[in-house]
DNA sequence: TAGGTCGGACGCTCAACGTT
DNA sequence: ACGTTGAGCGTCCGACCTAT
Protein backbone atom coordinates (compact mmCIF):
# COMPACT_ATOMS: atom_id res chain seq x y z
CA UNK A 1 0.00 0.00 0.00
CA UNK A 2 1.33 3.32 -0.67
CA UNK A 3 -0.14 5.88 0.25
CA UNK A 4 1.88 8.01 -2.10
CA UNK A 5 0.48 6.24 -5.08
CA UNK A 6 -2.92 7.91 -3.61
CA UNK A 7 -2.22 11.15 -3.42
CA UNK A 8 -1.05 11.67 -7.18
CA UNK A 9 -3.85 9.81 -8.20
CA UNK A 10 -5.60 13.31 -8.58
CA UNK A 11 -2.73 14.63 -10.51
CA UNK A 12 -2.05 11.88 -12.48
CA UNK A 13 -5.12 11.19 -13.59
CA UNK A 14 -4.73 13.62 -16.77
CA UNK A 15 -2.90 11.10 -17.88
CA UNK A 16 -4.18 11.44 -21.55
CA UNK A 17 -5.64 14.86 -22.30
CA UNK A 18 -4.17 17.04 -19.67
CA UNK A 19 -2.49 19.63 -21.70
CA UNK A 20 -4.48 20.14 -24.31
CA UNK A 21 -8.03 19.65 -23.26
CA UNK A 22 -7.72 20.43 -19.38
CA UNK A 23 -11.27 21.50 -19.19
CA UNK A 24 -11.85 17.76 -19.85
CA UNK A 25 -10.01 16.54 -17.56
CA UNK A 26 -12.52 15.68 -14.59
CA UNK A 27 -11.61 15.47 -11.60
CA UNK A 28 -13.22 12.20 -9.86
CA UNK A 29 -13.11 11.73 -6.55
CA UNK A 30 -10.94 9.49 -5.61
CA UNK A 31 -11.64 6.86 -3.96
CA UNK A 32 -9.42 4.67 -1.38
CA UNK A 33 -7.47 2.41 -2.90
CA UNK A 34 -4.97 0.61 -1.91
CA UNK A 35 -2.07 -0.50 -4.06
CA UNK A 36 1.00 -2.19 -3.63
CA UNK A 37 4.19 -0.03 -3.76
CA UNK A 38 4.84 0.16 -7.29
CA UNK A 39 7.82 -1.59 -8.34
CA UNK A 40 8.96 -1.22 -11.71
CA UNK A 41 8.24 -3.73 -13.77
CA UNK A 42 11.54 -4.55 -15.01
CA UNK A 43 12.45 -8.27 -14.60
CA UNK A 44 10.51 -9.21 -18.47
CA UNK A 45 12.89 -7.47 -21.13
CA UNK A 46 11.99 -7.93 -23.80
CA UNK A 47 12.21 -5.98 -27.17
CA UNK A 48 10.02 -5.08 -29.75
CA UNK A 49 11.34 -2.96 -33.13
CA UNK A 50 11.39 0.08 -32.80
CA UNK A 51 9.80 0.73 -36.08
CA UNK A 52 8.19 -2.32 -36.70
CA UNK A 53 5.84 -1.44 -34.82
CA UNK A 54 2.69 -4.13 -34.42
CA UNK A 55 -0.13 -3.16 -36.13
CA UNK A 56 -3.31 -2.07 -33.94
CA UNK A 57 -0.43 -0.78 -31.84
CA UNK A 58 -0.44 -3.40 -29.27
CA UNK A 59 2.67 -1.09 -28.06
CA UNK A 60 0.92 1.65 -27.32
CA UNK A 61 0.70 2.49 -23.75
CA UNK A 62 -2.59 1.84 -23.12
CA UNK A 63 -2.32 -0.49 -20.09
CA UNK A 64 1.00 -0.92 -18.94
CA UNK A 65 2.17 -1.84 -15.80
CA UNK A 66 2.90 -0.93 -12.58
CA UNK A 67 2.97 -3.76 -9.76
CA UNK A 68 3.74 -5.62 -7.54
CA UNK A 69 6.08 -8.64 -8.30
CA UNK A 70 3.93 -10.98 -7.05
CA UNK A 71 1.09 -9.49 -7.99
CA UNK A 72 -0.64 -9.33 -4.70
CA UNK A 73 -1.61 -6.10 -4.22
CA UNK A 74 -3.86 -5.45 -2.24
CA UNK A 75 -6.93 -4.41 -1.53
CA UNK A 76 -9.26 -1.97 -2.45
CA UNK A 77 -10.77 -1.18 0.35
CA UNK A 78 -13.65 0.23 -1.49
CA UNK A 79 -14.92 -1.78 -3.78
CA UNK A 80 -18.58 -1.07 -5.19
CA UNK A 81 -21.21 -3.57 -5.03
CA UNK A 82 -21.95 -3.61 -8.05
CA UNK A 83 -19.70 -6.72 -8.70
CA UNK A 84 -19.13 -6.16 -12.42
CA UNK A 85 -17.37 -2.62 -12.04
CA UNK A 86 -15.08 -2.72 -9.28
CA UNK A 87 -14.75 1.02 -9.40
CA UNK A 88 -15.25 3.10 -11.70
CA UNK A 89 -13.63 6.08 -9.41
CA UNK A 90 -10.41 4.65 -8.93
CA UNK A 91 -7.94 6.93 -10.56
CA UNK A 92 -5.89 5.81 -13.07
CA UNK A 93 -2.22 6.71 -11.66
CA UNK A 94 -0.02 7.68 -14.61
CA UNK A 95 3.27 8.47 -14.67
CA UNK A 96 5.64 8.14 -17.62
CA UNK A 97 9.08 8.62 -18.26
CA UNK A 98 9.81 9.31 -21.67
CA UNK A 99 11.58 12.19 -23.09
CA UNK A 100 7.77 13.92 -24.65
CA UNK A 101 5.99 12.70 -21.42
CA UNK A 102 4.98 15.50 -19.21
CA UNK A 103 6.41 15.02 -15.24
CA UNK A 104 6.57 12.50 -14.13
CA UNK A 105 5.70 12.70 -10.57
CA UNK A 106 5.52 10.28 -8.87
CA UNK A 107 5.59 6.27 -8.24
CA UNK A 108 8.09 4.54 -9.92
CA UNK A 109 9.99 6.73 -11.80
CA UNK A 110 10.45 4.98 -14.70
CA UNK A 111 7.22 3.89 -15.62
CA UNK A 112 3.65 4.87 -16.53
CA UNK A 113 1.09 3.59 -13.93
CA UNK A 114 -2.14 3.20 -14.10
CA UNK A 115 -5.03 1.42 -12.30
CA UNK A 116 -7.90 0.59 -14.39
CA UNK A 117 -11.03 1.70 -12.30
CA UNK A 118 -13.02 -1.00 -12.90
CA UNK A 119 -10.65 -4.08 -12.99
CA UNK A 120 -8.24 -2.58 -10.79
CA UNK A 121 -5.86 -3.06 -13.41
CA UNK A 122 -2.66 -0.82 -12.62
CA UNK A 123 -0.77 -0.63 -15.43
CA UNK A 124 2.06 1.35 -16.28
CA UNK A 125 4.62 1.33 -18.94
CA UNK A 126 8.25 2.55 -19.61
CA UNK A 127 8.27 4.13 -22.44
CA UNK A 128 11.64 5.02 -22.14
CA UNK A 129 12.75 1.20 -21.89
CA UNK A 130 11.90 -1.79 -23.44
CA UNK A 131 10.41 -3.10 -20.47
CA UNK A 132 6.77 -2.30 -20.31
CA UNK A 133 4.68 -4.48 -18.11
CA UNK A 134 1.12 -5.08 -17.36
CA UNK A 135 -0.39 -6.83 -14.02
CA UNK A 136 -3.32 -7.25 -12.44
CA UNK A 137 -3.54 -6.36 -9.26
CA UNK A 138 -5.49 -8.73 -7.07
CA UNK A 139 -8.24 -7.02 -5.10
CA UNK A 140 -8.61 -9.89 -2.49
CA UNK A 141 -12.80 -9.16 -2.15
CA UNK A 142 -13.14 -8.48 -5.80
CA UNK A 143 -14.60 -11.35 -7.81
CA UNK A 144 -13.24 -10.41 -10.76
CA UNK A 145 -9.51 -9.37 -10.52
CA UNK A 146 -7.02 -11.51 -11.24
CA UNK A 147 -3.03 -11.33 -10.02
CA UNK A 148 -0.19 -10.07 -11.89
CA UNK A 149 -0.10 -10.34 -15.41
CA UNK A 150 2.64 -9.24 -17.71
CA UNK A 151 1.37 -7.20 -20.22
CA UNK A 152 3.01 -7.22 -23.43
CA UNK A 153 1.69 -3.85 -24.49
CA UNK A 154 4.94 -1.98 -25.30
CA UNK A 155 5.36 1.03 -25.90
CA UNK A 156 6.40 3.73 -28.05
CA UNK A 157 6.91 6.99 -27.83
CA UNK A 158 3.63 8.12 -26.52
CA UNK A 159 3.55 6.41 -23.70
CA UNK A 160 2.38 9.20 -22.45
CA UNK A 161 -1.16 8.86 -23.33
CA UNK A 162 -3.22 5.87 -20.98
CA UNK A 163 -5.41 3.77 -22.22
CA UNK A 164 -5.97 6.08 -25.58
CA UNK A 165 -6.77 4.31 -28.64
CA UNK A 166 -4.02 4.39 -31.21
CA UNK A 167 -6.10 6.68 -33.59
CA UNK A 168 -6.16 9.61 -30.77
CA UNK A 169 -2.54 8.68 -29.90
CA UNK A 170 -1.10 10.12 -33.36
CA UNK A 171 -3.34 13.20 -32.62
CA UNK A 172 -2.57 14.50 -28.76
CA UNK A 173 -1.40 17.91 -30.28
CA UNK A 174 -4.83 17.98 -31.19
CA UNK A 175 -6.83 16.51 -28.48
CA UNK A 176 -9.63 17.23 -29.00
CA UNK A 177 -13.29 15.38 -28.91
CA UNK A 178 -15.27 14.33 -31.38
CA UNK A 179 -17.70 16.90 -33.10
CA UNK A 180 -19.87 13.85 -32.92
CA UNK A 181 -20.57 13.62 -29.49
CA UNK A 182 -19.32 16.60 -27.64
CA UNK A 183 -22.16 16.75 -25.18
CA UNK A 184 -21.73 13.33 -24.39
CA UNK A 185 -18.23 13.15 -24.06
CA UNK A 186 -16.32 12.33 -21.36
CA UNK A 187 -12.93 12.94 -20.31
CA UNK A 188 -10.71 10.08 -20.26
CA UNK A 189 -11.13 9.99 -16.73
CA UNK A 190 -10.26 6.93 -14.12
CA UNK A 191 -14.19 5.50 -14.93
CA UNK A 192 -13.95 6.33 -18.38
CA UNK A 193 -11.03 5.15 -19.28
CA UNK A 194 -11.00 2.10 -16.99
CA UNK A 195 -13.69 1.04 -19.28
CA UNK A 196 -11.06 0.79 -21.62
CA UNK A 197 -10.13 -2.24 -19.74
CA UNK A 198 -11.92 -4.26 -21.03
CA UNK A 199 -13.02 -6.39 -18.42
CA UNK A 200 -14.61 -9.38 -20.45
CA UNK A 201 -10.78 -9.26 -22.09
CA UNK A 202 -8.32 -10.26 -20.67
CA UNK A 203 -5.08 -8.33 -21.21
CA UNK A 204 -4.25 -8.79 -25.08
CA UNK A 205 -2.32 -10.82 -26.05
CA UNK A 206 -2.24 -12.09 -28.53
CA UNK A 207 -0.77 -15.45 -29.50
CA UNK A 208 0.92 -15.21 -32.84
CA UNK A 209 2.59 -12.46 -31.26
CA UNK A 210 3.58 -14.02 -28.23
CA UNK A 211 4.70 -16.96 -30.05
CA UNK A 212 6.35 -15.51 -32.93
CA UNK A 213 8.98 -14.25 -33.76
CA UNK A 214 10.34 -11.97 -35.76
CA UNK A 215 6.77 -10.62 -36.23
CA UNK A 216 6.05 -9.88 -32.58
CA UNK A 217 7.36 -7.36 -31.59
CA UNK A 218 7.46 -9.01 -27.96
CA UNK A 219 9.99 -11.85 -28.39
CA UNK A 220 11.13 -11.58 -25.37
CA UNK A 221 8.34 -12.49 -23.48
CA UNK A 222 8.38 -13.47 -19.88
CA UNK A 223 8.59 -17.19 -19.45
CA UNK A 224 5.11 -17.54 -18.07
CA UNK A 225 2.89 -18.09 -20.72
CA UNK A 226 0.51 -15.22 -20.93
CA UNK A 227 -2.00 -17.12 -22.09
CA UNK A 228 -1.92 -19.70 -19.31
CA UNK A 229 -2.17 -16.42 -16.88
CA UNK A 230 -5.19 -14.95 -18.87
CA UNK A 231 -7.42 -18.27 -17.88
CA UNK A 232 -7.58 -16.66 -14.36
CA UNK A 233 -9.46 -14.36 -15.10
CA UNK A 234 -10.46 -14.98 -18.19
CA UNK A 235 -14.17 -13.90 -16.98
CA UNK A 236 -12.95 -11.05 -15.21
CA UNK A 237 -16.83 -10.62 -16.11
CA UNK A 238 -19.19 -13.46 -16.18
CA UNK A 239 -21.58 -12.75 -18.66
CA UNK A 240 -24.70 -11.39 -17.14
CA UNK A 241 -27.52 -13.96 -16.87
CA UNK A 242 -30.12 -13.85 -19.67
CA UNK A 243 -32.40 -13.08 -17.39
CA UNK A 244 -30.83 -10.07 -16.03
CA UNK A 245 -30.19 -9.04 -19.65
CA UNK A 246 -33.49 -9.81 -20.49
CA UNK A 247 -35.13 -7.98 -17.74
CA UNK A 248 -32.82 -4.91 -18.02
CA UNK A 249 -33.97 -4.66 -21.52
CA UNK A 250 -37.24 -5.47 -21.07
CA UNK A 251 -37.77 -7.91 -23.70
CA UNK A 252 -38.43 -11.40 -23.83
CA UNK A 253 -36.05 -13.98 -23.40
CA UNK A 254 -35.34 -15.87 -26.11
CA UNK A 255 -34.58 -12.97 -28.07
CA UNK A 256 -32.02 -12.27 -25.52
CA UNK A 257 -30.01 -15.56 -25.91
CA UNK A 258 -27.43 -13.52 -26.95
CA UNK A 259 -26.62 -10.07 -27.55
CA UNK A 260 -25.08 -10.79 -30.68
CA UNK A 261 -28.62 -12.98 -32.24
CA UNK A 262 -30.68 -10.61 -31.15
CA UNK A 263 -29.26 -7.16 -31.04
CA UNK A 264 -32.57 -5.27 -31.25
CA UNK A 265 -33.75 -3.61 -28.66
CA UNK A 266 -36.08 -0.87 -28.11
CA UNK A 267 -34.07 1.37 -26.29
CA UNK A 268 -31.24 1.19 -28.68
CA UNK A 269 -31.62 3.00 -31.68
CA UNK A 270 -29.55 1.12 -33.61
CA UNK A 271 -31.75 0.00 -36.69
CA UNK A 272 -31.92 -4.04 -36.12
CA UNK A 273 -35.33 -4.56 -37.49
CA UNK A 274 -34.98 -5.63 -40.78
CA UNK A 275 -31.89 -8.10 -39.88
CA UNK A 276 -30.70 -10.83 -41.42
CA UNK A 277 -29.43 -13.99 -40.64
CA UNK A 278 -26.08 -11.86 -39.81
CA UNK A 279 -26.38 -11.26 -36.55
CA UNK A 280 -23.64 -8.41 -36.40
CA UNK A 281 -24.73 -6.51 -38.86
CA UNK A 282 -26.75 -4.25 -39.81
CA UNK A 283 -28.13 -3.32 -43.10
CA UNK A 284 -29.25 -0.72 -45.42
CA UNK A 285 -31.51 -1.12 -48.56
CA UNK A 286 -28.97 -1.50 -51.46
CA UNK A 287 -29.72 0.84 -54.48
CA UNK A 288 -29.85 -2.16 -56.44
CA UNK A 289 -32.38 -4.72 -55.09
CA UNK A 290 -31.87 -7.31 -57.71
CA UNK A 291 -28.00 -7.07 -56.79
CA UNK A 292 -26.54 -9.93 -55.41
CA UNK A 293 -24.24 -7.79 -53.12
CA UNK A 294 -23.27 -8.30 -49.59
CA UNK A 295 -25.42 -5.45 -47.81
CA UNK A 296 -23.86 -2.59 -46.61
CA UNK A 297 -22.32 -2.55 -43.41
CA UNK A 298 -23.79 0.39 -40.84
CA UNK A 299 -21.99 1.49 -38.20
CA UNK A 300 -22.55 3.52 -35.07
CA UNK A 301 -21.57 6.50 -35.00
CA UNK A 302 -19.77 6.33 -31.69
CA UNK A 303 -19.09 3.13 -30.20
CA UNK A 304 -18.89 2.61 -26.69
CA UNK A 305 -15.50 2.36 -25.08
CA UNK A 306 -15.61 -1.69 -24.52
CA UNK A 307 -17.08 -2.47 -27.69
CA UNK A 308 -14.45 0.03 -29.65
CA UNK A 309 -11.66 -2.13 -27.66
CA UNK A 310 -13.33 -5.39 -28.42
CA UNK A 311 -13.63 -4.47 -32.15
CA UNK A 312 -17.22 -5.59 -31.84
CA UNK A 313 -20.42 -3.99 -32.93
CA UNK A 314 -21.86 -1.79 -30.24
CA UNK A 315 -25.01 0.24 -30.59
CA UNK A 316 -26.40 3.42 -30.13
CA UNK A 317 -27.87 2.42 -26.68
CA UNK A 318 -25.75 3.40 -23.08
CA UNK A 319 -25.15 0.48 -22.08
CA UNK A 320 -25.10 -0.85 -25.18
CA UNK A 321 -26.14 -4.67 -25.63
CA UNK A 322 -22.75 -6.05 -25.58
CA UNK A 323 -22.38 -4.29 -22.20
CA UNK A 324 -24.91 -5.20 -20.71
CA UNK A 325 -24.07 -8.61 -21.64
CA UNK A 326 -21.17 -8.45 -20.35
CA UNK A 327 -22.36 -6.73 -17.44
CA UNK A 328 -20.16 -3.33 -18.72
CA UNK A 329 -22.59 -1.45 -17.97
CA UNK A 330 -20.43 0.74 -15.85
CA UNK A 331 -18.24 1.67 -18.42
CA UNK A 332 -20.12 1.91 -21.53
CA UNK A 333 -19.31 4.95 -22.18
CA UNK A 334 -18.83 7.02 -26.01
CA UNK A 335 -15.61 6.32 -26.79
CA UNK A 336 -13.80 9.62 -27.70
CA UNK A 337 -13.31 10.62 -31.29
CA UNK A 338 -10.60 13.31 -32.52
CA UNK A 339 -11.02 16.07 -34.45
CA UNK A 340 -9.89 15.75 -37.94
CA UNK A 341 -7.35 17.91 -39.20
CA UNK A 342 -8.12 20.77 -40.75
CA UNK A 343 -5.73 22.69 -42.99
CA UNK A 344 -4.49 19.40 -44.98
CA UNK A 345 -3.76 20.34 -48.52
CA UNK A 346 -5.28 17.63 -51.05
CA UNK A 347 -4.76 18.58 -54.40
CA UNK A 348 -6.09 18.58 -57.49
CA UNK A 349 -9.60 16.23 -57.44
CA UNK A 350 -10.14 14.59 -60.51
CA UNK A 351 -13.03 14.97 -62.35
CA UNK A 352 -15.51 11.90 -62.91
CA UNK A 353 -15.96 11.06 -66.19
CA UNK A 354 -19.62 10.35 -67.27
CA UNK A 355 -20.73 6.90 -67.89
CA UNK A 356 -21.06 7.32 -71.87
CA UNK A 357 -17.17 8.17 -72.16
CA UNK A 358 -16.38 4.68 -69.90
CA UNK A 359 -17.39 2.36 -72.30
CA UNK A 360 -18.78 -0.88 -71.42
CA UNK A 361 -18.36 0.29 -67.76
CA UNK A 362 -21.31 -0.34 -65.76
CA UNK A 363 -22.03 2.73 -64.23
CA UNK A 364 -25.31 3.15 -63.44
CA UNK A 365 -25.00 4.87 -60.31
CA UNK A 366 -26.23 8.07 -59.11
CA UNK A 367 -24.17 10.99 -60.26
CA UNK A 368 -24.79 13.03 -57.45
CA UNK A 369 -23.80 10.34 -54.49
CA UNK A 370 -20.45 10.72 -53.22
CA UNK A 371 -20.84 8.13 -50.93
CA UNK A 372 -21.31 4.72 -51.07
CA UNK A 373 -21.46 4.48 -54.55
CA UNK A 374 -23.11 1.06 -55.16
CA UNK A 375 -21.78 -1.30 -57.75
CA UNK A 376 -20.29 0.22 -60.56
CA UNK A 377 -19.93 3.50 -58.37
CA UNK A 378 -20.27 6.85 -59.78
CA UNK A 379 -18.88 8.04 -62.99
CA UNK A 380 -15.13 7.94 -63.57
CA UNK A 381 -14.90 5.19 -60.89
CA UNK A 382 -14.99 1.66 -61.71
CA UNK A 383 -15.73 -0.84 -59.45
CA UNK A 384 -13.86 -3.94 -58.46
CA UNK A 385 -13.80 -6.49 -60.95
CA UNK A 386 -16.07 -9.03 -60.69
CA UNK A 387 -13.89 -11.74 -60.75
CA UNK A 388 -13.27 -10.47 -56.91
CA UNK A 389 -15.97 -12.74 -56.01
CA UNK A 390 -14.80 -12.68 -52.40
CA UNK A 391 -14.08 -8.96 -52.28
CA UNK A 392 -16.39 -6.72 -51.60
CA UNK A 393 -19.01 -5.89 -53.12
CA UNK A 394 -18.90 -2.55 -52.10
CA UNK A 395 -17.42 -0.57 -55.02
CA UNK A 396 -14.18 0.39 -53.56
CA UNK A 397 -13.86 3.08 -55.69
CA UNK A 398 -10.96 2.83 -57.84
CA UNK A 399 -10.50 5.89 -59.83
CA UNK A 400 -9.16 5.25 -62.83
CA UNK A 401 -9.11 8.14 -64.92
CA UNK A 402 -10.26 8.10 -68.50
CA UNK A 403 -8.83 10.37 -69.54
CA UNK A 404 -5.04 10.42 -69.95
CA UNK A 405 -4.93 12.94 -67.51
CA UNK A 406 -2.43 13.08 -65.39
CA UNK A 407 -4.00 13.28 -62.98
CA UNK A 408 -2.92 10.24 -60.42
CA UNK A 409 -4.41 7.22 -61.41
CA UNK A 410 -4.47 4.44 -59.12
CA UNK A 411 -5.30 5.77 -55.66
CA UNK A 412 -5.19 2.11 -54.62
CA UNK A 413 -8.27 3.60 -53.04
CA UNK A 414 -10.21 1.48 -50.57
CA UNK A 415 -12.99 3.03 -49.05
CA UNK A 416 -13.27 6.30 -50.34
CA UNK A 417 -10.01 5.85 -51.27
CA UNK A 418 -8.62 6.48 -48.37
CA UNK A 419 -5.18 4.89 -49.26
CA UNK A 420 -4.72 7.02 -52.33
CA UNK A 421 -2.17 9.39 -52.36
CA UNK A 422 -3.26 12.63 -52.62
CA UNK A 423 -1.07 14.48 -55.13
CA UNK A 424 2.38 12.73 -54.94
CA UNK A 425 3.78 9.44 -55.09
CA UNK A 426 7.03 9.94 -54.09
CA UNK A 427 8.31 7.08 -55.71
CA UNK A 428 5.88 5.23 -54.69
CA UNK A 429 3.79 3.27 -57.18
CA UNK A 430 1.20 4.41 -57.44
CA UNK A 431 -0.43 2.51 -60.34
CA UNK A 432 -3.58 0.51 -59.43
CA UNK A 433 -2.55 -2.94 -59.41
CA UNK A 434 -5.29 -5.11 -58.40
CA UNK A 435 -5.24 -7.55 -56.62
CA UNK A 436 -8.18 -8.97 -55.91
CA UNK A 437 -8.12 -11.94 -54.48
CA UNK A 438 -9.42 -11.13 -50.96
CA UNK A 439 -9.41 -7.56 -51.31
CA UNK A 440 -6.33 -5.35 -51.99
CA UNK A 441 -5.75 -3.17 -50.21
CA UNK A 442 -3.36 -0.10 -51.65
CA UNK A 443 -1.60 0.02 -48.22
CA UNK A 444 -0.94 -3.61 -48.16
CA UNK A 445 0.32 -3.04 -51.80
CA UNK A 446 1.92 0.07 -51.38
CA UNK A 447 3.96 0.99 -48.19
CA UNK A 448 3.73 4.87 -47.75
CA UNK A 449 5.78 7.04 -46.45
CA UNK A 450 3.65 6.56 -43.99
CA UNK A 451 2.81 3.04 -43.78
CA UNK A 452 -0.40 3.64 -44.42
CA UNK A 453 -2.82 0.75 -44.66
CA UNK A 454 -6.59 1.67 -44.73
CA UNK A 455 -8.62 4.48 -44.01
CA UNK A 456 -8.32 4.64 -40.13
CA UNK A 457 -6.83 1.75 -39.24
CA UNK A 458 -3.29 1.83 -39.98
CA UNK A 459 -1.55 4.79 -40.05
CA UNK A 460 -3.88 6.67 -41.06
CA UNK A 461 -3.06 9.15 -39.72
CA UNK A 462 -0.27 9.31 -41.32
CA UNK A 463 0.19 12.51 -42.85
CA UNK A 464 0.14 13.87 -39.83
CA UNK A 465 3.47 14.28 -37.66
CA UNK A 466 1.98 11.13 -35.83
CA UNK A 467 4.43 9.11 -34.84
CA UNK A 468 2.31 6.38 -34.07
CA UNK A 469 0.89 3.72 -34.75
CA UNK A 470 -1.23 1.89 -36.12
CA UNK A 471 -3.94 0.82 -35.94
CA UNK A 472 -7.37 0.53 -33.88
CA UNK A 473 -7.47 -2.12 -31.81
CA UNK A 474 -7.07 -1.11 -27.99
CA UNK A 475 -6.04 -4.24 -27.46
CA UNK A 476 -3.60 -4.28 -25.09
CA UNK A 477 -6.18 -2.87 -22.37
CA UNK A 478 -7.38 -5.31 -22.65
C1' DT B 1 -19.16 -23.65 -28.10
C1' DA B 2 -18.05 -19.26 -26.27
C1' DG B 3 -15.20 -15.72 -26.04
C1' DG B 4 -10.81 -12.99 -26.89
C1' DT B 5 -7.68 -11.04 -30.52
C1' DC B 6 -6.81 -8.34 -34.18
C1' DG B 7 -5.87 -7.61 -39.53
C1' DG B 8 -7.94 -5.03 -42.39
C1' DA B 9 -12.35 -4.23 -45.03
C1' DC B 10 -15.72 -1.02 -44.95
C1' DG B 11 -18.43 3.21 -43.58
C1' DC B 12 -19.09 8.02 -42.30
C1' DT B 13 -17.86 12.74 -42.09
C1' DC B 14 -16.51 16.90 -43.67
C1' DA B 15 -12.63 20.12 -45.30
C1' DA B 16 -10.49 20.92 -49.52
C1' DC B 17 -11.56 21.55 -54.21
C1' DG B 18 -14.04 22.98 -58.24
C1' DT B 19 -17.67 25.00 -60.38
C1' DT B 20 -21.33 28.06 -60.88
C1' DA C 1 -22.57 29.48 -52.39
C1' DC C 2 -22.89 25.06 -53.50
C1' DG C 3 -21.73 20.45 -55.23
C1' DT C 4 -18.03 16.97 -55.40
C1' DT C 5 -13.99 14.67 -54.07
C1' DG C 6 -11.57 11.84 -51.27
C1' DA C 7 -8.71 11.75 -46.99
C1' DG C 8 -9.09 11.10 -42.03
C1' DC C 9 -10.50 8.27 -38.87
C1' DG C 10 -13.85 5.32 -36.92
C1' DT C 11 -16.52 0.81 -36.78
C1' DC C 12 -16.59 -3.95 -36.66
C1' DC C 13 -16.42 -8.37 -39.79
C1' DG C 14 -14.61 -12.56 -39.63
C1' DA C 15 -10.63 -15.62 -39.26
C1' DC C 16 -7.97 -17.55 -35.87
C1' DC C 17 -7.06 -19.22 -31.16
C1' DT C 18 -7.73 -20.63 -26.59
C1' DA C 19 -10.49 -21.85 -22.71
C1' DT C 20 -14.22 -24.32 -20.91
ZN1 LIG D 1 -20.84 -0.99 -27.14
ZN1 LIG E 1 -21.03 -0.53 -24.27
Amino acid sequence: MNNSSQQQLPQQQDYQQQQHQPSLVKQEPQESIQLATPQSYQQQPFQYPHQAQPSHNHGQSYTGLQGSSNGNINSFSALPSNPYNISSHLMGLSMQNNASSTSASGLNSSSLASVSSNTGLISGTNSGSTTPALAYVSAPSSPILGNLQYNPSYNQNNSSLYHQHPHQQHQQHSNQYSYHNQQQHQPMTSSNLSSSFYPASPPHQHQQQQQQTSSTPFTGMPSTPLRQQQSQYAPLVPPMPDAQYAQYHQILGSALSSAASTPYHSNHSTPYSSMPTSPTLEYQQLADPNAVQKPKRRQVKNACVNCQKACKKCDEGRPCMRCIKYGLQETCVDSTRKVRKKGIKRGPYKRKVPPSQLGSASASATPTLSHAVLNGGPTGYMSEPVTALNSPTQSHMLPFTTSSSTMGIGYGANSGSSNGYPFQTQGIDNSYVPSYTTSYSGASLYSTPYGMNDGGNVGSSSSTNNTNNSNNHYSNLA
